[in-house]
DNA sequence: AAGTGGTCTAGACCACAGA
DNA sequence: CTGTGGTCTAGACCACTTT
């Protein structure tokens, strides 16, 4: 038995399973927008109970690794289609959640500073990805952002940075991402700020200081970003 | 059988026991701290499987109704108590989440005006319990808030209103509190704001306009609070 | 009709907490 | 030692989707 350790004390079963399925995923052999096997078959294989198998699969389903759907399948998420939204909190005024278009404004690499390498747990001067854009909605630029990503981790990159949305980077990598937390207050317009979203110099805006991790606990991302909202709500749902 | 339903399409077995275990902690049957049956009681007196009783009781605690313990029991949360912090953003900059002390500055009630009615889902001139009070954190006052209540769904109240929570209020009036959603943005400090957060007037703030549904969908409360961030962090945590 | 995930059952055994 | 929730099993049957 390679995977799976059923001895007294071990860590619970169904979550060794989940780690199972989760690692066939990051490596490839079920592809993003694929099919599992059926849970029947995955108890034959693992050896154990349909029971445990549907515990772990409900597992991965409350992690948004993958969709379960009733006579059809379960299915691996797809972080690069547009139809989940991971971390959006930005709604139109009808209350629908919106990304909004990204667009580049730079992409370098640089060695990380001593806040960089202290947001983002790393050593002074190692290689990051960093990467300044603009998001707009509506035709209007509502935000400016400065994204920076430990070089370290993302070997693979897509032909186009600029666009790109960290979920489906990390899915490229075979990583898996984590919580998020975001740190909301009041910031003043630079006068690149102010260009960008066309306010007045000084305008106060909202920053959002936000940091991704993996699932294994790593700084995947720490960005910075600046909101003039127009047509545009930021919105947190408690449940 | 009164509760239950068994025939085939009804509506899942498990959601029906939620609901009559819900049902039973609203109107007192088990009191806030105290604790449930034991699964194997609970599943004898509804003439169902153990199974099916922990399902209900593992969504309940996932509504954050309910607390299991290993090897002690079941226990109905009890939201007067200070350890639970239903909604709370506010951090300290240790990265722990804290609710500081409020202090009432009005209490009164009101007719709601068109957008109070709007925002409530209610009809013009119904009864509002209006609390404007003040957060302190560190001994200084960093938010003020203007709470807007329905008197319709609270006829009980407590000695002291100013310093309550509404998890609380709610629990003390049978309803259950669901989800809420909280709209961020900036607003610059009025006279009175500007007095009571010892800041110049038109500082920007960050504004916190809020609303509280109950587990059935009515607006509980509409809040709008002000915030001048000295020794707290407004942080959105991404699961 | 065949195949999928969803519900429900009945029971065994384990880990944890407290008397 | 007793009682609690947590894990795991084996199987039946249901509802939904596609062939």
């Amino acid at each position: 038995m390679p995977y799976l350790d059923n001895r007294l004390m071990a860590r619970p079963l169904y979550l060794q399973v989940r780690d199972v399925l989760v690692q066939r995923i990051v490596v490839g052999q079920w592809k993003p927008g694929g099919t599992l096997p059926n849970e029947t078959l995955l108890a034959q294989q693992l050896g154990i109970s349909i029971g445990t198998v549907r515990k772990a699969l409900d597992l991965m389903e409350s992690e948004r690794i993958v969709t379960r759907r009733q006579g059809r399948g379960t299915f691996v998420n797809d972080y690069a289609s547009e139809t989940l939204f991971p971390f959006s909190t930005f709604h139109n005024f009808e209350g629908q959640r919106i990304s909004g278009t990204k667009r580049a404004k730079s992409i370098s690499r640089v060695q990380a500073d001593a806040e960089e390498a202290s947001r983002l747990g790393l050593q002074r001067g190692e290689e990051l990805i960093k990467v300044e854009r603009l998001r707009e909605h509506q035709g209007r630029i509502f935000m400016t952002e400065t994204c920076l990503l430990p070089a370290r981790y993302f070997n693979r990159l897509p032909d186009d940075l600029g666009p790109y949305r960290l979920s489906a980077l990390a899915q490229l990598n075979g990583i898996l991402v984590g919580p998020a937390d975001e740190r909301v207050d009041v910031a003043l317009a630079t006068a690149e700020d102010a260009k960008d979203l066309d306010v007045a110099d000084g305008t106060p805006l909202l920053r959002l200081d936000r940091t991704i991790f993996s699932d294994q606990g790593d700084r995947l991302e720490w960005r910075v970003a600046r909101c003039a909202l127009r047509h545009e709500r930021y919105v947190v749902r408690f449940v």
